[in-house]
DNA sequence: CGCCTCTTTGAGCTCAATCAAGGTGTGTGG
DNA sequence: CCACACACCTTGATTGAGCTCAAAGAGGCG
C-alpha cells in the first residue's frame, strides 16, 4: 500500500461519477482536504473489519470487493466498489467506530482515502453533498433489496443477474462493451451469491461450453448477452 | 383510510424515535408542516407499488410491511416497519416518481402522511435531518446486510434471527418483555425470509410443541429467549 | 521447482420446495 | 342463525437443486 498526494487526473476521474459530477473544482478540492491517493495491489487490503473508522474512501481506479467473514469460515461480499463508488462514508454520520467489513482490491486499484476531520467539516455541513451520499446509499440498498428479491429464484438466474449487474456497472451503462472490467473469480461470484464454488463453475462450465461466456484472464466475457438476458427477464 | 389533523399524542410518540429524538417542539412542527394522521385497519393498504411519491410517512403506532411482489406471484416483504420508523424518506431525495413497493398495515396503524413539499422545504435544507435520515438508511442497511450474511444458514437459524430481532425492535430493546407486539402470521415470516410457509410452520410447530414459543392471536411469545439464541450464536 | 490460487469433475446426500389434502377460526351476507 | 368465503395453520409424501467431500489439473509467481 502506497500513499501519494492527489494528482489532477485523479479528480478528474471523478468528474462523472454521481457523488462528485457538476461540482466546480474548488468544491471538490475542498471535499479531498487532506486526503490521499492510495494504490493498491491485487488482493491487498484497504481496511480491515475492525479498522477504525477514522477515514473512508473513494474508488478512483479498479474495483474494491467489501467483504464480511461468517464465523463458519466463509466470506459473504457484500459490494464490489466501482470507479466513483465511496466506501465506508455512511460510517463518517456516526462517532468513530470500527469498520463493520474488510475491503479488499481486486486488481490493481486506486483510491483516495479522506479523513474522517475533512468529512466533519466539509461533507456533513454541506447540504448537497449529504443528499448525493442518500442517493448512493440508496441505490446500494436497492442492490440490497434486489438480491433479497433473487433468493428464491435457481442459482443460474441469480448468476446471470450478476454478471448483468456488473457489466453495467463496470463499464458504465456503455451497452455496446462485451467484456465485464473488474477480474472476478468464481469463488468472488460464489461468494457474492451465498452460494459455493462449484455450483458456480458448474452453471459457468456450462455456458462456457455453449459459447455464452468466455473467460481470458480474469475477465469475463458475454458473448450471447440476449441469452443471460432472457434468463431473468421474469424477475 | 382515514384521516386527521395531528394531535399532540402523536408528535410525543415521536419524541423517542431516533429520527426525532431531542428535537425542539417548534423544529417537529416545521417537519410535520401539512401533514395529517392516518388511520389504517389490518391489511390496509397505506402505498401502492406504483404510486407517485409525492408524500412519504412517520409511523406513529402499530406496524407495517414493505413489500415486493415477484413476477410469480410471491410476495416478499423487505421490512417491517414500526413506531418511529419512516416509509419512503429516502424517495423524497429524487423527483418524483413511483414507489417502488407496496406498504400494508399488520393489524391497526397510524402513520403521518407528510407531503413532499414538506421534504424539500423543510428536511432536505437540514443538515441535521439530513444525517438522521441517513443513519436511518444506514441501519436498515446493516438489516439487509444481515440477511444477506445469513443465506446459507439452515432455516431454523433464519426464524430464530428473525423472532429476535423483531423481539427487540417491537419493544424498542427492553429486555424483559417476551411477547412479540407486531401481529405477525407465519406467511409473513416466510415471505420475509423468502422461503415456503409449509417449511416455517414445520421448525415453528416443532419450538411450540417443546414450549419455546406459544403464539396467541397472532402474536408470538418467546418462551425459551436462551434456546433462540443459541442457535444463532455462531452467526 | 514448488507453492498458491483458481478451476474442474464426480458421487452421494440433505434440506427445503412442491404438491396435495384437510383443519380452524372469523367475518359477512342472506 | 346458518352457510359460505377467506385467511391462516397443519401434516404427509415425494422430489430435486445445490451442498459436501474428495481428488486432481492448470496457470502464475517468487
Amino acid at each position: 500500500m502506497n500513499s501519494h498526494l492527489i494528482s489532477a487526473q485523479e479528480i478528474k476521474n471523478l468528474n462523472n461519477s454521481p457523488l462528485f459530477e457538476k461540482l466546480s473544482e474548488v468544491k471538490i478540492n475542498t471535499l479531498l482536504m487532506n486526503s490521499r491517493l492510495i494504490n493498491l495491489k491485487h488482493r491487498e487490503t484497504l481496511f480491515n473489519c475492525g479498522d477504525r473508522t477514522d477515514s473512508f474512501a473513494i474508488v478512483t481506479a479498479g474495483a474494491l470487493k467489501l467483504i464480511k467473514s461468517t464465523a463458519r469460515g466463509d466470506d459473504i461480499i457484500m459490494y464490489f466498489a466501482t470507479v466513483g463508488d465511496p466506501i465506508g462514508a455512511l460510517l463518517m454520520n456516526k462517532p468513530t467506530t470500527e469498520y463493520p467489513i474488510s475491503v479488499v482490491s481486486m486488481g490493481p486499484s486506486n483510491v483516495l482515502c479522506i479523513p474522517r476531520s475533512t468529512f466533519e467539516k466539509n461533507w456533513a455541513t454541506d447540504v448537497d453533498v449529504l443528499q448525493r451520499l442518500n442517493s448512493q446509499l440508496y441505490s446500494r440498498m436497492t442492490n440490497l433489496q434486489d438480491d433479497k428479491l433473487m433468493n428464491k429464484v435457481p442459482l443460474n438466474q441469480k448468476i446471470a443477474k450478476l454478471l448483468i449487474n456488473l457489466l453495467l456497472k463496470s463499464n458504465n451503462n456503455n451497452s455496446d462493451e462485451t467484456v465485464i472490467s473488474v477480474p472476478i473469480t468464481r469463488q468472488e461470484i460464489a461468494d457474492s451469491l451465498g452460494v459455493t464454488v462449484e455450483s458456480v463453475i458448474r452453471t459457468m462450465s456450462d455456458w462456457s461450453q455453449n459459447q455464452i461466456i468466455s473467460t481470458f484472464d480474469k475477465k469475463i466475457e458475454i458473448l450471447k448477452l440476449d441469452f443471460l438476458l432472457n434468463l431473468i427477464k421474469e424477475v
